[in-house]
RNA sequence: GGGCGAUUAGCUCAGUCGGUUAGAGCGCGUCGCUGAUAACGACGAGGUCGGUGGUUCGAAUCCACCAUCGCCCA
């Protein structure tokens, strides 16, 4: 044995003396990409691929950052990092998102307010001042958890969403809109929470529905023109009862506002005889119209009579008298309402599900657009507090003063107002409902549907254009796309862009006194309409809403309205550069940075960003055919959506899979995970432990596992290295091609399969892949087969050729795993680049995200060598289960194993990595058994992916003329490659030999083990030499263990004394003396002397006899043996 | 109430075009191995592939319905 280097104070690698601390791991490599400035570097660096564009979904940061934040930000940045390294120049400018009612919520709970009154009265400049000073609250939580995880983005020039030139941006928007139509006033219906006199948004809506809620279930009945009904031959010319109409509502508040009853065109409706009321006995007779189908379900067990039939079409245009009044529509001209109103119409959306078929319409709470369609006249009953206008009353009451319900709370005006239509006699029946309604989150009151006016973007026109554009997104699930984003397409409906809020981006629009409308796009334009200068300006209310000005005499006032925050987001792509439609550099940016090449965030941002960034990118870059107009960007990009990638993730659950919420007190701090685990390993269990889209329940155990599996693992490899490598100091940049074994050559192609896989998997948007590939890689390949089957490479310590070939194998592959996990887990890719790479100095990358990303050599990837070591360790597998099963354990040599494998290939393949094999199974002699050796029973199968077409049904068949059939002769057969005829019910059948499988059993008297084709069984006849040598294989275990309890070092040389009671362990000694001093580095050995004081010593056993060892380091003038 | 998605071992997940005995990691038990490893290996316990029905020679896989969960909408 050679000389081998002491350790020398100028080590080659720091190492890993101590367990993985990930988080003083991190903080130092923070402090190495602050000190290199390494992410400004990565926007410097050379770009050859040019430009690949990320835009930042803009958090809140009025709210503390949770672990969901953590697995967006991972997402977003784990791509940026791949593409730099690729060769691409990313731009990764931050944002936040200010702007909303989530702000407002927080001022309006931290100020005790429930109403927007109260807003108003505290005043709109204090209260949005205070929601100004409430958006960053958390920022320094927000700083510090984008540092910890390494998400790397620009803060300094992030844009944010409150400042004046964001909002000029969305002003530029809506002017563009404006200009092509696109933008317009109308009419909608919404829910509108009458206690705070607000509409709510759609989430807050959401919130507050509520099940199994108690409503009037009533069947109003409309009084018919009997006139009408006679000329159109429903009735008897001479027909002297009432006729009726009866409806169905659950809200009798509205039955002042009808304007009319609907009717399906196609259903069948009836005249039916019956009673006035329908539980009341003495109540005259009478006759009602309403849909055959629902018949039975609205007069049960109520006598009566079909007296004549017709089609809804048939009753279309009807006439039909109010029994309540309401209060006609400001614009309505009576006569023409009159004129209009209270009439049947027939329509498609009628359904006979439920009701009578006829339906009450009152378009101003919830019918507008059927009431549109049939040209019928607004009525209103209550107004926007909730209170019942004092025009409502019976209508056969006086007018003039005010209606019996004047100023009562809708919800209490249902019992009067149906107490009062039985006594008339207008109320067929009357019941309770118990169904799903919503209610206002905050105060629990009842919402109403009621109609306001409201600014749309008339996105509906693009319909087929917001379609096409989808069609050339990348969703990441695919099923996003026709799914749950292209069905939403496919029903679009306007976009209702303003609110009736505080805090958000004003509404460009000022209305004239005269009626007329202007829309501005720039502070400039508003500036010349002011005749002032506006520059300073703030773009919020109520400042905005005082710039008052005339043009041509006719003074024009903002609508209060602000805009819908997800316009704001939406408009991302061109407000975060402050582009206002004119060449500068804001265009320049633009250009450079649209559409956007990735963008993620998770599944409830379909509705969101994703959709707000769509439309608005659909139709600012549409080209102007299809009769639609042209959009200003269309020079910029055509017909594009704003990105072309896009992953979605699921939600963060926790560990019992409930959401998180604050309420629950189940909110995982990611803090805390930070501090324990460290981000890498945060970041890859969010990678790597699920699908991007699938729902996650987070576990902090699984993030240890993730550190312990993983990352543990690797750091110990590389420990392995460096300590081996310290002390060896081998020259990584000697050729050793020549001295690559079988096993460095396979390492060498996993390692470049490896590197193909995980660069498809990044180009595909697959981190998960990646993140499982790298993994495998590390784990099973690197650390717990080549280097376990190396190591002695490592200590020989002799600096030859193979111990070279064996440290570059090993330092190519750590240093390929550092570059390959970079983008995902960048701070231990990073401690690794700077301790095997750097450290070594040359023209190495200061930074591994500096590097560039390697390319797969395909030329040392070797499909079969990867197979037949892949067969020899299925084969190792089973040959250690045969041990386990025979008895004997590993350190006793074996003589023989045989083996069975499936195909000539596998076996050509197998000899040639004999020695693993014999190595691992601690046998000498490895024996291949072919299909027609003596001893081995078959069962014979059919293979069915084969022949499961061809045969179909008679697979059966064939299944019982194998089971019967001679399996010696048919393997003889498959062997020599002919074919084998079976006779299947009295059919014959030719099969060529593939198509048959032939599985060896375990023979008797052998320990043997078979599974799918593969047979390995063990020899366990032992000789005394064999003993002999598992004898001396355990000294030297007792030895190395005694090692390790004295303390030693590795590389320590030792004396050694050994002593063994038994007569064979003690000849087994003198026998293998020579490989007992190799194995523990004695450079002196006594065999049966007793150890002297001062040596380290054990007792134990060894055969059939106590042992005894000892042990002392050997001086250094000694070393040499 | 409607839409989209999911459901495989105690936990986290694979499972290719429908094909032979449904796998991995963690956890648990037993045994083994070990001078890189807080590791590693073998074996065992643990599965109604959410349920029901259908298609098929054959279904975790395809179809229908149902259940549960998540998200979106109402």
């Amino acid at each position: 044995m050679s000389e081998r280097p002491q350790r020398s104070d100028g080590a080659m690698f720091d190492g890993a003396p101590t367990a993985l601390d990930a988080p003083t791991l991190e903080r130092d490599v923070r402090a190495l990409w602050e000190r290199e400035r390494v992410f400004e570097r990565t926007l410097d660096r050379p770009a050859p691929r040019g430009p690949w564009v990320f835009y930042e979904g803009p958090p809140t940061a009025n709210g503390r950052p949770g672990v969901h934040h953590v697995l967006s930000r991972a997402f977003k940045d784990v791509f940026p990092r791949f593409k730099t390294m690729q060769g691409h120049r990313v731009t990764r400018k931050g944002g936040w998102d200010t702007h909303g009612l989530p702000v407002e919520i927080a001022v309006e709970q931290e100020l005790g307010f429930t109403n927007k009154q109260q807003i108003e009265d505290y005043g709109i400049a204090a209260f949005n001042q205070r929601c100004r000073d409430t958006v960053f609250a958390h920022i320094q939580d927000w700083n510090d958890l984008t540092e910890r995880i390494a998400f790397w983005v620009d803060l300094e020039s992030a844009y944010v969403t409150y400042h004046n030139g964001y909002i000029e941006s969305c002003w530029w928007v809506m002017k563009s809109l404006w200009d092509r139509g696109l933008l317009e006033e109308d009419y909608r219906t919404t829910w509108h929470s009458p206690s705070s006199n607000t509409t709510l948004a759609s989430h807050e809506v959401s919130q507050g529905y509520r099940d199994d809620v108690p409503d009037p279930s009533v069947y109003p009945a409309f009084p018919a023109d009997v006139a009408d009904l006679a000329r159109r031959g429903l009735i008897a010319s001479d027909e002297a009862r009432p006729v009726a109409y009866v409806a169905w509502t659950t809200t009798p508040w509205t039955l002042a506002a009808n304007t009319g009853l609907a009717v399906h065109p196609e259903a069948r409706y009836v005249v039916v005889e019956g009673r006035r009321r329908r539980d009341d006995p003495v109540s005259e007779p009478a006759l009602f119209v309403l849909a055959e189908a629902l018949l039975p379900a609205v007069f049960g067990e109520s006598p009566h009579r079909v007296v004549g039939t017709c089609r809804g079409v048939d009753l279309a245009g009807a006439r039909y008298r109010p029994i309540l009044r309401g209060r006609l529509d400001d614009d309505a001209d009576a006569g023409a309402a009159a004129q209009g109103g209270w009439r049947v119409v027939a329509d498609d959306f009628v359904t006979l599900e439920d009701g009578t078929g006829i339906v009450h319409l009152a378009p101003a709470y919830g019918d507008l657009e059927v009431g549109r369609r049939h040209g019928l006249p607004t009525a209103w009953s209550v107004d926007l507090t909730g209170h019942v206008m004092p025009e409502v009353r019976p209508v056969e009451s006086p007018e003039g003063g005010d209606g019996p319900y004047a100023g009562v709370w809708f919800k209490d005006a249902d019992a009067a107002i149906t107490r009062d239509l039985i006594e008339r006699g207008a109320m067929f029946s009357e019941g309770v409902i118990h169904h799903t309604y919503p209610f206002n989150w905050r105060d629990g009151t009842p919402l109403m549907n009621v109609v306001k006016k409201s600014w749309y973007v008339r996105t509906s026109r693009f319909r087929e254009q917001l379609l096409r554009t989808n069609d050339a997104i990348n969703w990441y699930p695919d099923h996003i796309r026709t799914g749950r984003f292209g069905k939403w397409l496919e029903g679009n409906v306007d976009w209702a862009l303003s609110r009736e809020r505080y805090w958000g981006a004003p509404l460009p629009i000022w209305r004239g006194d005269d009626g007329s409308l202007l829309c501005v796009g720039s502070v400039a334009e508003l500036s010349e309409f002011a005749g002032r200068d506006l520059g300073d300006l703030d773009l919020h209310r109520p400042a905005v809403d005082e710039v008052v000005f005339d043009v041509g005499g006719v003074t024009y006032r903002r609508e209060p309205y602000t805009v819908d925050v997800w316009f704001e987001s939406g408009a991302m792509p061109y407000a975060q550069w402050h582009y206002t439609g004119q060449e500068g550099p804001a265009a320049d940016a633009l250009r450079a940075h649209f559409p956007a090449d990735y963008i993620c965030e998770a599944i409830d941002q379909t509705r969101g960003w994703f959709y707000s960034l769509h439309a608005l990118a659909t139709l600012l870059t549409h080209d102007g055919s299809d009769g639609l107009p042209r959009g200003p960007l269309a020079d910029v990009a055509t017909n594009t959506s704003s990105f072309k990638n896009v992953i979605v993730l699921g939600h963060i659950v926790d560990e019992k899979g409930e959401k998180m919420s604050k309420s629950k007190g189940n909110v995982v701090d990611p803090f805390a995970v930070l501090d324990a685990y460290g981000a890498d390993a945060l970041r890859w269990y969010l990678y790597a432990s699920s699908p991007p889209e699938a729902t996650k329940r987070f576990s902090t155990a699984l993030v240890e596992e993730t550190q312990r599996d993983l990352f543990a693992t690797l750091w110990n490899t590389y420990g392995f290295f460096a300590l081996y490598a310290n002390l060896d100091r081998p020259d990584l940049g000697a050729p050793v091609d020549a001295a690559y074994t079988l096993g460095d050559r396979w390492l060498a192609s996993r390692r470049e399969a490896l590197t193909r896989d995980v660069t498809a998997a990044l180009e595909g948007f697959d981190p998960t892949g990646a993140a499982r590939a790298i993994r495998d890689f590390v784990v099973d390949d690197l650390s717990n087969w080549y280097v376990r089957r190396n190591r002695r490479r490592f200590w020989r310590g002799d600096g030859g050729d193979d111990a070279l070939a064996a440290y570059r194998s090993l330092y190519d592959a750590l240093v390929r795993v550092a570059m390959l996990m970079a983008p995902l887990a960048p701070y231990l890719a990073e401690r690794l680049w700077q301790d095997l790479v750097r450290r070594r100095g040359g023209d190495a990358a200061v930074s591994v995200h500096l590097a560039d990303w390697p390319e797969a050599d395909t030329a040392l990837i070797d499909d079969t060598l990867m197979r037949d070591v892949a067969v020899v360790q299925r084969l190792v597998e089973l040959g250690r289960s045969a041990r386990a099963a025979s008895g004997h354990k590993v350190r006793q040599p074996l003589p023989e194993v045989l083996v069975r494998v499936r195909s000539d290939a596998e076996r050509d393949g197998v000899a040639r990595l004999e020695d693993q094999l014999r190595d691992e199974l601690n046998v000498k002699r490895v024996r291949y058994l072919d299909l027609t050796d003596a001893f081995l029973d078959y069962d014979l199968k059919p293979n069915l992916p084969l022949v499961g077409k061809r045969l179909g049904k008679r697979i059966p068949a064939l299944r019982a003329a194998l089971a019967a059939a001679d399996t010696r002769a048919v393997a003889s057969a498959v062997r020599e490659g002919r074919d084998v005829a079976f006779d299947l019910d009295g059919e014959t059948v030719t099969l060529e030999p593939e198509a048959l499988l032939l599985d060896a059993r375990s023979p008797e008297g052998f320990a043997a083990v078979e599974d799918r084709g593969y047979l390995v069984a063990l020899d366990t006849t032992l000789t005394p030499g064999l003993v002999r040598e598992g004898l001396a294989r355990d000294a030297v275990r007792l030895v190395q263990d005694a090692r390790k309890q004295a303390g030693l070092d590795v590389s320590d040389r030792i004396e050694l004394w050994l002593r063994a009671d038994d007569a064979t362990a003690a000849q087994a000694l003198v026998e293998h003396e020579g490989t007992l001093r190799a194995e523990t580095l004695a450079v002196a050995l006594e065999l049966g002397d007793a150890a002297p004081d001062d040596a380290f010593a054990v007792s134990t056993t060894l055969g059939d006899g106590d042992a005894h060892i000892g042990l002392r380091r050997a001086s250094d003038r000694d070393t040499s043996p």
